[in-house]
DNA sequence: GCAAATTGTTTCGCTTCCGTTTCAGTCCGC
DNA sequence: GCGGACTGAAACGGAAGCGAAACAATTTGC
């Protein structure tokens, strides 16, 4: 893959993504979510902010947003009471999937 | 590519941005960058609020975010004082390679 | 010449995000 | 037990985003 290709099929994703009124995420947001969604859980507050360098309201805050659009869910954990265990929904899985599948149509649609 | 390794990129691209620290630009800010460096000029506010099918003022603002931090530059058109024509700048030009390489350097990284 | 249309900006009230600091609840070593 | 460490959330003031509407400046149509 070229840069220019790169740029262009990031183009289309994100033009794709205003134009049909997705959840406007953050860059932020849009890490978090695809961290908790990618990498194995289980994933806390504590953790997901030392993977993105950010700071823990950061993630607290992101976590707000994005549980009242139901794409995640938290639950305390019963073994260190202190931990919130950050947990996938239905809503974001599909969420995730769609997004997944709107990026492998575009590059299909690219010139070569 | 596959859903699950496009979106293993996307994430790779996104913590990279994020943990970095590079001007943390919305979704939409994004796209009217995008959109700018990579579609033929002229790009006109109203232009651009047509492409990505958002209001005009949305692309007002994103134009004071984006000249306030160097990647964009406005222009009053001299043919037609009604209009401004937004223009690329080298700051923007660099942030834009940068970002393309990053995507291509992560491509690369990705297992198969 | 002048009303109507067009363009980009500004304003309004509201929401959301930021970093920093502070706080409440929980666990651990002693 | 109990003080210190740890975790996540809340509070705070400030910055920036939103949609809708109103606004000046300019061009166009008749």
């Amino acid at each position: 893959m070229r840069p220019s290709q790169a740029l262009r099929l990031w183009q289309q994703v994100l033009l794709s993504q205003v134009r049909e009124n997705e959840p406007d995420l953050t860059m932020r947001q849009t890490a978090i979510l695809l961290t908790i969604y990618l990498d194995p859980p289980p994933h806390t507050v504590r953790g997901l902010a030392a993977r993105l360098n950010v700071t823990k309201p950061v993630i607290t805050r992101a976590l707000d947003t994005m549980g009242a659009l139901k794409l995640v869910s938290r639950h305390r954990d019963e073994l260190d009471k202190r931990n919130v265990l950050i947990r996938r929904t239905v809503e974001g899985a599909l969420f995730v999937e769609r997004f997944g599948d709107g990026i492998v149509a575009k590059a299909h649609e690219l010139p070569i």
